[in-house]
DNA sequence: AGATTTGTAACTACACATTTA
DNA sequence: GTAAATGTGTAGTTACAAATC
């Protein structure tokens, strides 16, 4: 066969040789672009391999390489070197968990927003942050990180989960998601490479793509991500962070073992990684009592910024986060903080502060747990071959699934019959697997009854 | 003289022969990045050429490029075809303004928060929300951009102003840095440019260059950024976007004649630029009118986002900001907003929503028009030869001073003497003149008495 | 296990535009 | 106004690393 007999061999795509004009990458870019965002490309078609194409177009090789480049860094396409060039999953869908959109007669089992149950006590600690009379000198421009009672408030919050830091190391921010973005944006440069599990938060996958740092996927195991699969990464490739959430791992309800954080803490000192350890769930897994584990915070201090968020604890309306970090951060961060966020709402804090001060933050939490376990024995009764979580207080639950279909529509045919959850494929880093799963958010139908219908009907779809 | 005899033309800069290892040119960028972060290439310093470079260290110049590339992304340095590459100003010192760090015996001039007198009202209005009896849904986590109510508050706001917008093209930001933030972010990548008045924001160019996008500086006059020159950096250079205050800009109290915005709407528009119209004062210079003139979102809806915030003009601790955008650049800004924040707080911008409907912001903003005016006459009695702002209701002044000391010598001596305020470096763009001005706030004294006492320490000062 | 396929990274070559002397 | 200096953009050459067969 004449090498250049093209016809026999079809290319999985081919560009329009007319429409190339210079610059050929540009140009080449664009036509790939348009063709995946038109739908003729679908999700995972692989691409011809760069040689090939250099040779239909007559370019040298390393003008395709520019032109997948340039589509790279867009999130259209992703190459593995030996394997080739592939279209990327959800380029057209994005997998940003919103909370938006739920048709009224829907079943929410998608959103891990935490029961809204208690928000009468935070009404109540609203009413009498109001009392106290102070919210005049509250609404003045002052301590951008926090005032000084509310980050001493914060302090003793964090010594529960075992962080111990003074006040010029934390500063309070608008939410979990909302330190993630100082800290990648102020820690790292865009190209950087994080690592993470294979599958987590997806609103941090798709913030890392908007900031254009990628993620490395770390497989692990029942006791969390795998020291020696990170060790080799490092050693194969530049890697500048690393983001655990170490209790209760979402989506997957892993939590790692203290022999594996002192395994990681290792490899994390070894290669200078900066860690993000997100504990949104710490006080959760742990009740009131000190954390009778150890947070990688205390085990590689100088490298890590811990997050403590209390969205999902305390109150989804009330937008705080607590963000600990080490002093070779500080300036950094609060560089970030000053910078992206000027700073936090004064009145969200100081209402934080005083649920934490009067003692109902406690409450909360144990009343949550509560709720957290009811539903989690709701939930064995309709699924009793699922994985347990590693706590019984988790929120939310992984539910494997032996499924053919596009993973969106079997999120669509769910919404159909009237409950929302969301599949595996949202929180996956790279390229889709085998496996699949289902998250199931526990903590948002609105009621147990509610939780139970929702649970009856993702029940029969499953099994029909 | 034979071509290698550097030794009697000596560079500006040598890199170290033996520190040079493959690859080169992040070798060479590395030794570059270290010594100008070190201090010994100070800012403005002009680099070897990429050939005199080159030839130096046996590479091909464009070696040279490559390595000179990575430290202008970082911002590091900035080149100039047929001039040369130039060490960036402000590499060293971060010029964000904070308000922290003041001493209890220092009189602020330096931030623009702007009046905290009428709190009360804003406190009021808290108390008015909660008793309200709604609160407990309202910390429920659903509408992250906003609850209908309050977005239809936002709409009206915003009509004052001369934007009409449906409460689909309009969300709710914590405040105006978090709105830039998000919008720099979600619709620029890092090495875009981006035109901004020669004097600027401070804590723009600091986002900036946090998230490495290029700020290209453009000259103007009294009538604001001039469009021939808008015109003329365009045709030379790739420009994504531009940044305008054109209501009153921070720092130079210019705004922009309605002829004017015409003349820059038809230049943004033949080369698509995405316009930043950040009109944080807007309302504080019309009164409660309807705005008399016209706002660039009018003049190229399709290509504006437009930003309007209450920080300064109703209360500085509530932390919102309005942002209305084109249907095309909906999608991209709601999922940076997702990302990045989840929702900004919800009982903030109830407040905010409360004071827009029982009328208080309008006599939050009449209140404070009066304040600025006063403070505006006795600034004149002092200065009576500082050009005067384009409006009376600016919250600070422009001052031009003659000084050949460097800008933070200038800020320290007043601050010894008792009085904050920032020099034109910390606002300048690109290359410091010759020119020199002050920022001089008049809002954030504290009272009249103190805002005089500052301004009569200042005079004193520049007299001798 | 070794050869092949395929993507990635670093450096080189060259044409061109702008500034300055 | 022209030539020299100088940075920028596009394309090509080579070496290498990872995955696959």
């Amino acid at each position: 066969m004449p090498i250049n007999s093209f016809d026999n061999f079809p290319m999985s795509w081919k560009p329009n040789k007319s429409l190339m004009k210079q610059p050929y990458f540009t140009s080449l870019a664009d036509q790939l672009e348009h063709d995946i965002k038109n739908g003729s490309l679908a999700s995972g078609t692989k691409l011809p391999p760069q040689r090939e194409l250099a040779d239909y177009l007559d370019l040298n090789f390393t003008t395709i390489t520019r032109a997948y480049n340039l589509c790279k860094k867009k999130g259209l396409i992703y190459g593995t070197t030996g394997r080739g060039t592939f279209v990327s999953p959800h380029v057209n869908e994005s997998i940003t968990i919103t909370g938006a959109d739920l048709s009224p007669s829907c079943i929410e089992m998608g959103m891990v927003s935490g029961f809204e149950q208690y928000n009468e006590l935070v009404a109540q600690a609203t009413i009498s942050v109001v009392e106290k009379g102070y919210l005049n000198s509250l609404y003045e421009y002052s301590y951008p990180t926090g005032h000084p009672h509310q980050l001493a408030a914060a302090i003793r919050w964090l010594e529960q989960m075992g962080v111990h830091v003074d006040s010029s190391h934390i500063a309070i921010f608008s939410g979990a998601q909302n330190t993630l973005t100082v800290a990648l944006i102020s820690l790292f440069e865009p190209g950087d490479k994080i690592a993470t599990d294979e599958y987590t938060y997806s609103n941090f996958v798709e913030l890392a793509k908007l900031l254009n740092i990628q993620l490395v996927p770390i497989s692990g195991d029942q006791n969390g991500m795998r020291a020696d699969l990170l060790e080799l990464q490092c050693k194969q490739k530049k890697i500048n962070g690393i983001y655990l959430m170490p209790s209760c791992a979402n989506p997957t309800t892993i939590k790692i073992s203290l022999s594996r954080k002192r395994e990681l803490a290792e490899v994390i000192r070894r290669h200078k990684l900066i860690l993000m350890e997100d504990e949104i769930f710490a006080c959760m897994i742990t009740g009131l009592k000190k954390y009778e584990t150890i947070p990688l915070f205390s085990l590689v201090p100088e490298q890590t910024i811990y997050i403590s968020s209390t969205s999902k604890t305390l109150c989804s309306g009330v937008r705080i986060a607590y963000l600990a970090f080490a002093e070779n951060f500080r300036e950094k961060i609060l560089h970030g903080l000053f910078n992206t966020n000027i700073k936090t709402s004064s009145l969200d804090a100081e209402i934080i502060t005083e649920l934490i001060l009067n003692g109902n933050a406690y409450a909360i939490v144990k009343k949550k747990r509560e709720l957290a376990a009811k539903a989690g024995t709701i939930f064995e009764r309709y699924f009793p071959e699922c994985p347990p979580p590693a706590t019984p207080y988790c929120f939310y639950r992984w539910l494997p699934i032996l499924n053919t279909k596009p993973s969106f529509h079997v999120e669509k045919e769910l919404e159909q019959s009237g409950i929302r959850v969301y599949h595996s494929d949202r929180f996956i880093v790279r390229n889709p697997t085998d496996k699949q799963f289902l998250r199931v958010s526990l903590s948002d139908a609105g009621s147990m009854s509610k939780l139970e219908k929702g649970l009856a009907i993702l029940k029969e779809y499953l099994e029909t």
